[in-house]
DNA sequence: ATGTTGAGTTCCGTTAAGGAACCCCGATTG
DNA sequence: CAATCGGGGTTCCTTAACGGAACTCAACAT
């Protein structure tokens, strides 16, 4: 399919697709994130050709967001989150809210979240690391930051 | 390819990569965010192929995330956010939270994002919703939801 | 009548996804 | 010590999606 790579773009959205925007690595990461960690289990579980689990594992290996350990002393690994993983796992949950809102549809949402700060059963909002204000998609304008395109 | 569709999933990250998870479309809903509003303009901008431009547009409108309205009595036509696709918005930005943090290196983010509530530049931040403090990969128990799986 | 422009189609060669079968290696079993 | 098992991948083949360039079409403009 000679995909492109977005990698050469001056973008944050197209660079962090060129970590996780291929097909299956978000729910890779999410299957680890909910205790997924082995091969055959993450295999299993999305039914995903084991050919493309192997070549997603590796890539995000690579791209350092998950890590690759062994579990015995056999050739045997378990894949876990590293601190970049964790924090791309926030991208997730916004996912899951956006389509628990749009497209649960009648059934409501399939998974629901307690947070562990106030026990109740809630959702991720975005608000302003600066003020703590609510921040969407009209709540900002975009300037060219320092590594702009020249 | 023959990529699986996710919609069978009782997940609502799966479901939302069918919608936006195709390559590309992060980048489309982008361009037509940030004021890129016409094929012409986007195809440029992005340098993708007009063919797949035309697939991933058709499929954001089927999808209630973009709106395509005539702008002339000629044939053309614009498209914009829907609200669906406006609080897709949200996931760009956490992404290119991530992106800025993790991938953008020396040169620094490329965009920059000025909070209209408090005129700072600043990023995004997840909070419950239901608390409002910090909500993120370790802060939540997942438990089985209303639409879950049988 | 001819040219231009925006918005797509069409066509073709390449490459990645899907799927099933196969392989490797260290343990365990008989 | 041969046979089996099970996790974690490879190999190979088919099919569909991408990339790119050329082509179409319907209003205007000159």
């Amino acid at each position: 399919m000679q995909r492109t790579n977005f990698s050469g773009m001056a973008c944050s959205i197209a660079r962090t697709l060129d970590v996780i925007g291929e097909p299956w690595s978000p729910l890779v990461l999410r299957d680890v994130w909910v205790g997924l960690n082995r091969f055959d289990q993450i295999q299993a579980d999305l039914g995903i050709s084991r050919k493309v689990l192997t070549e997603r594992l590796n890539h995000l290996v690579d791209q350092g967001v998950l890590d690759r350990q062994p579990y015995d002393r056999r050739p045997r690994y378990e894949y876990h989150l590293t601190q970049k993983g964790t924090e791309l796992v926030d991208l997730l949950m916004v996912m899951a809210g956006w389509g628990d809102r749009w497209l649960a549809g009648e059934a409501g949402p399939p998974v629901l979240y307690r947070h562990h700060a106030c026990g109740e059963i809630s959702g991720v909002d975005l608000r302003c690391a600066h003020c703590g204000e609510p921040m969407h998609a009209g709540d900002v304008d975009l300037l060219p930051g320092p590594g702009a395109a020249a």
